[in-house]
DNA sequence: TGTATTTCTTATCATACATCAATGCGTAAC
DNA sequence: GTTACGCATTGATGTATGATAAGAAATACA
């Protein structure tokens, strides 16, 4: 629980006792890849941290196809806040895309956690903020960018998911096939282009 | 101003007097048609709340096609919120399709009605989540449905705008041409679709 | 280590949507 | 009323991406 604790204290601003007098609102747990932990028309009860491994959020369409939200490495947190916060079935399911090892958050925590500490608040707030930047950011490049400009885009915003997470789950990602995304490497390995990993 | 009181008041939960004691940080204008009172590269200082007409926001890519974010008619707020809080250049712009009437309100608003009042912070909170919700939405619509169906989408999620906003725009929010959409159309009234106004 | 299963690639063909160009229509400007 | 302009429609053609199928490569499994 090293990560979690770090990510709520240092960068989010609790004190050791804040976050000691709210810790039973947590709880931790590991499953094995290919684990499902929340499903459409459950109400998602927990927001999840990831201390290790890989989580992705995704839908799964009429013609049973898979449609991925989001992935969350370590450090990250996955939910689907609109399930807890509304008390509404979830639309979407999480599982996990390796072994993973995770944080329980009760709805609960957070809402405590603000009313202790207001940098607490605040912190949470830019969170929020981030977050619907991102999902801006997303919309932009789905209604105005074609698959190999989405594809750049997703390997500099993500280099460190590029090779924990197989590519047809990128592809997913980006809303195109695998082979369509296969094409796209084919195309910028012709043109010499190569990720830098740094 | 009658809506903007309304909506902060009997919506949100203020109280008149809480209401007035932060009233000088809003401001009324009206502006014609085309009007742009955002840009890229300037920081957004105002959130905007629509009284009577209609603005949007959009990016304009390299290749100069404007890409349609949002519509906002009366009761909505639209705003540059991650220029506001992060103190960034905004990545649009916000101008109006029709003649309107509208409140600028102060980033420092927002943040005193939370203080002044938890009901307005419950209700701050639940319209961001409200506004994530919408975003994913988009994005699913954007990564696994065809033009139609966004269309569809679109017509039954806002069937006032329907109206207003040139088709050229709406097929920008979808991102399609106009061409395009005009096919769907064509091919919605060949199959005897017709939207319902009630 | 060898076998099975999943993932990735490649090729062919199909299709949705884009692009380009022409026309018509409605509304605003003079 | 005539002209001009923006917008919607339509047709012809192009292109990016999807669908299907097969084989190669990688990975998991036993």
């Amino acid at each position: 629980m090293t990560n979690f604790k770090a990510y709520f204290t240092e960068k989010a601003g609790l004190t050791d006792s804040q976050f000691e007098s709210i810790s039973s609102l947590i709880q931790i747990s590991k499953i094995e890849k290919g684990t499902v932990i929340l499903q459409p028309s459950e109400i998602c009860q927990h927001a999840f941290f990831i201390e290790k491994g890989l989580l992705r959020s995704y839908t799964i369409d009429e013609q049973g196809k898979e449609h991925i939200i989001q992935f969350a490495p370590e450090n990250w947190i996955i939910s689907d806040r609109s399930s807890s916060f509304f008390n509404e079935p979830s639309e979407f399911y999480i599982d996990a895309i390796e072994e993973t090892e995770f944080v329980l958050i009760d709805t609960t925590f957070i809402q405590k956690a603000c009313e202790l500490s207001s940098s607490f608040q605040q912190f949470n707030d830019k969170a929020l903020q981030n977050h619907i930047r991102s999902l801006q950011k997303r919309i932009n490049l789905l209604i105005g960018a074609n698959a190999e400009t989405r594809y750049m885009d997703f390997i500099t915003s993500y280099p460190d998911l590029l090779l924990r997470v197989p590519q047809w789950m990128i592809a997913s990602y980006l809303g195109i096939t695998p082979e369509s995304l296969s094409r796209v490497r084919k195309e910028l390995a012709k043109r010499n282009f190569k990720p830098k990993f740094d």
